[in-house]
DNA sequence: AAACTGTAAGCATATATGCGCATATAGGAT
DNA sequence: ATCCTATATGCGCATATATGCTTACAGTTT
C-alpha cells in the first residue's frame, strides 16, 4: 500500500509527469532534462530523485553524467499500467510536446555551459 | 494535465484508497464509510468529497443520506485503468480486507447513533 | 596539483495537505 | 414549530511538499 501511495504521489506533479514523458522517449541525463523542461538544475535533479525513489527509474553513471531511464525490469508489476495511462493521457499535451522538441535540441552539458550560452 | 494530476493526488492517500476499494464493492453512504474504515465523520466526508471532485464518484441523495458510488459513465477515458490498477495492487491488503468485513456489519446510521452504540 | 563541470544535498521559505473541533445546513420525525 | 440526524464546511494546527540559493562531492581536464 505504501509503495503504491509513494508511486502515485510521485506521479502527482507536473514537473515529474513531464520528466517521465521524456524518459518514455529515451534515457536522459539531468542536464538534458533541465534543458528540455527549461527548469533549474535543482528542480530537475530533485524530481528525478523522487521518481527514482518511487521505483520508476534506474540510474547509470557515465563519467560526470547521471543517466536516468525507465526501469522496465525492476519496477513492480502494476507500474507499467500507470505509465501507460500517463502516456496516453498526455500524448497531445502542449507542454509535453514542447519538452520533446526541446529535448531534441538539448546538449549533454550542464548548468555551467547553459549559463555560458545565456550570456 | 491538471485533471490527471488532481486524480493522481486524490489516489495518493491511504484513506482515499481504502474508500475507493469500498466503493468498488458497492455504493456507500458517508456513515457506512466511517464505520467500515473506523474514522471520523469529517474525515470520511472530506475524502469522499476529494474523490468526487477528482471525478471518480457520483453522488445520489436519498433522504438524509448521501450515497456515493463509482461514476463509471461520467469519468474520463483513462480513469478506469487507474481504478483497475489500484484494485489489483490492493487486492490482498490487510486494511482493505478488514474494511470490507466491517462494511458488511455497518449500519446505515450516522455519528449520533455510533456514539450511542459505543456507550 | 589546481581549475572546471555535472550532480546531489543542506538550509530556508512559501505553499499545500490532512485532520479534528465546532458549527452550519437540510431533510425527517414528533 | 421543535428536536433529531446525516452530511458538509470554516477554522486552526501540525506536517508535508516544492523550489531556489548555496555548498558539497566526485569525476574530468589541463
Amino acid at each position: 500500500m505504501h509503495n503504491l501511495i509513494r508511486a502515485l504521489k510521485a506521479l502527482s506533479d507536473e514537473t515529474r509527469l513531464r520528466i517521465l514523458n521524456l524518459l518514455l522517449e529515451r534515457e536522459c541525463c539531468v542536464c538534458e532534462v533541465m534543458q528540455a523542461l527549461n527548469v533549474s538544475q535543482t528542480r530537475a535533479s530533485r524530481n528525478l530523485g523522487i521518481l527514482y525513489d518511487a521505483g520508476f527509474l534506474k540510474l547509470r553513471k557515465e563519467g560526470l553524467w547521471s543517466l536516468y531511464s525507465i526501469d522496465r525490469d525492476g519496477m513492480p508489476e502494476y507500474f507499467p499500467y500507470l505509465l501507460e495511462t500517463v502516456k496516453k493521457a498526455l500524448k497531445d499535451n502542449r507542454l509535453v510536446v514542447q519538452d520533446g522538441e526541446r529535448l531534441m535540441k538539448a546538449e549533454r552539458v550542464g548548468p555551467g555551459h547553459v549559463k555560458r550560452l545565456r550570456r
